[in-house]
DNA sequence: GTTCGTGCAAATCTTTTGCAGTTTC
DNA sequence: GAAACTGCAAAAGATTTGCACGAAC
């Protein structure tokens, strides 16, 4: 919490209390909570909150750091505070998504933590090999 | 091909110019392409295609078990004909997913096939144990 | 001929944007 | 007081739905 609010204001970010809110409430949870699951339960205490500040905060979090977007869920975004290295369960059914540990057997596995895992799906998200050489052969073109 | 085809025949599901098309498009391309672009693809041999047969016959499909829904762009929905275990990798820049045989190392990474990967998410999907929970409590009811 | 599918348009849902007024520092 | 933020409403983008007409079997 006071790592985040630090580092909001090196960066000149204001320290607003919806801010505050959304802030508190994403550490207080571990649902991966979406958009509106925030706004909903930010909401009740500040009537007045946007859907707007919700996004803004939360893209601004995320372009810190701070924050991780996940594409689990196909249906929205969900977002974690927790950027440790860590994995997910996605429940097919109710739509929770579970935190997973780093240590986890990584072969064909039908059960984890009593789970039915039906698909198993390892992404990786970064920058690819093409952009990495196109954006390569921009500097070399300049330095030329 | 001929294999889908006679699951849509067994299933009583009408084989349509559109779904051939549909099909045959995911079958040469391992671009993982969303609605959109199967849309525009498929557009230019039938000017008349819409949306609503788009994602018609990808639910069709999906809900036969012969394409998968990736939850990996997180803008939007992208598919893959290509049911086998396999994972991906997506990059952040040009939007590209890219096909990742079952076989890497699976420790912290700094590089796979020259990507700079910034962030690994391990995805699982499945039912989850409170929904399994609730399914036998069901069940267990009803017996008694 | 019956059943199912297509295509259009409208609707819905999620996310983004423009902007006037307000707050933070 | 300047710079940044909020909240509203409108817009944009992705996906779904209702329905009349048409195609597949």
């Amino acid at each position: 919490m006071k790592k985040i609010i630090e580092k909001l204001k090196e960066k000149n970010i204001k320290i607003t209390p919806q801010r505050i809110a959304i802030i508190e409430f994403l550490m207080s949870t571990k649902s991966h909570p979406s958009a509106e699951d925030i706004y909903k339960e930010i909401s009740k205490k500040y009537p007045s909150m946007s859907y707007a500040t919700v996004y803004n905060t939360l893209i601004t979090l995320k372009n810190l750091g701070e924050v991780v977007e996940l594409a689990i869920d196909s249906d929205k975004k969900r977002f974690d505070i927790d950027t440790s290295l860590h994995h997910h369960f996605y429940c097919t059914r109710c739509k929770r998504v579970y935190d997973l540990s780093k240590n986890f057997i990584i072969e064909a596995i039908s059960t984890i933590d009593g789970h039915n895992v039906e698909r198993t799906f390892l992404n990786f998200t970064g920058i690819c090999n093409k952009c990495l050489k196109e954006e390569k052969d921009e500097q070399d073109r300049k330095k030329s």
